[in-house]
DNA sequence: CCTGACTACTCTGTACTACTATCTACCACT
DNA sequence: AGTGGTAGATAGTAGTACAGAGTAGTCAGG
């Protein structure tokens, strides 16, 4: 993983996975699978394992065990209100961020244009 | 700050103070004088700062010390040729991060119209 | 003239938190 | 016994927050 990634998913990594439970319930391995797809192709299985540690003991999920066909039993996770709240919260402070950014991109863009 | 914003800030807030220089050049006390208005409101003079002494170890920046009217003289930061790499890198990493997850975004609302 | 308050400016040290790397361990089927 | 799905622990690295110190000018009051 590049370093530039590692570091900012740090604050996001978290927010994603609130968002890929608000689609719709799932378990660990399960979510490491879909970022991999998704492109975060080196992510590492402990990584999402301890933000969903974290995010169970802050209460904003549910979890339910489920066995599985194999291995040992699946921990599916579920957004509950308060992570449903939570996750609004890091819109709102994504979209500042991605918006400051986006204008600082700009200006650079005007700049070498106009030569400023 | 928000803790939210806190953690998202790390491994941003090196490439938004890098885009600035790209822009021209500027001190630390400028710097954070142009993110606080910027709507960075709580940022501490002291994040800023470590950001740049990491960026001039890192070779990033070119530096300059330019006798102020008050006060010690400036530190003035610009961006080399290496810099100038390095912030293209975040670019990309940026727009990679940030695409993602407007898509989870938009499969969230998408799921929520149609009950999915 | 001198002192103290204020502003501009830089830098340092400690604490907190998150992600990574690596490893352990469990379970089921072949 | 081996393979693949599944969960977790631990130690290490790195970045930001916060608090505070230090330096160098300006200006008001005595």
């Amino acid at each position: 993983m590049g370093k530039q990634m590692t570091e900012m998913l740090k604050g996001t990594l978290e927010g994603m996975i609130l968002a890929i439970l608000a689609v719709r319930p799932a378990y660990g391995y399960e979510i490491t699978a879909r970022l991999r797809d998704e492109g975060f192709s080196d992510i590492v299985e402990g990584t999402v394992y301890a933000v969903l540690i974290r995010i169970e003991k802050r209460d904003l999920v549910d979890v339910e065990k489920v066995p599985s066909e194999k291995g040992p039993p699946r921990k599916v996770y579920s957004l509950n209100a308060q992570g449903g709240e939570y996750l609004e919260e890091f819109w709102g402070t994504w979209s500042f961020l991605a918006e400051r950014i986006a204008q600082l991109r700009q200006h650079i863009e005007n700049t070498q244009e106009t030569g400023e």
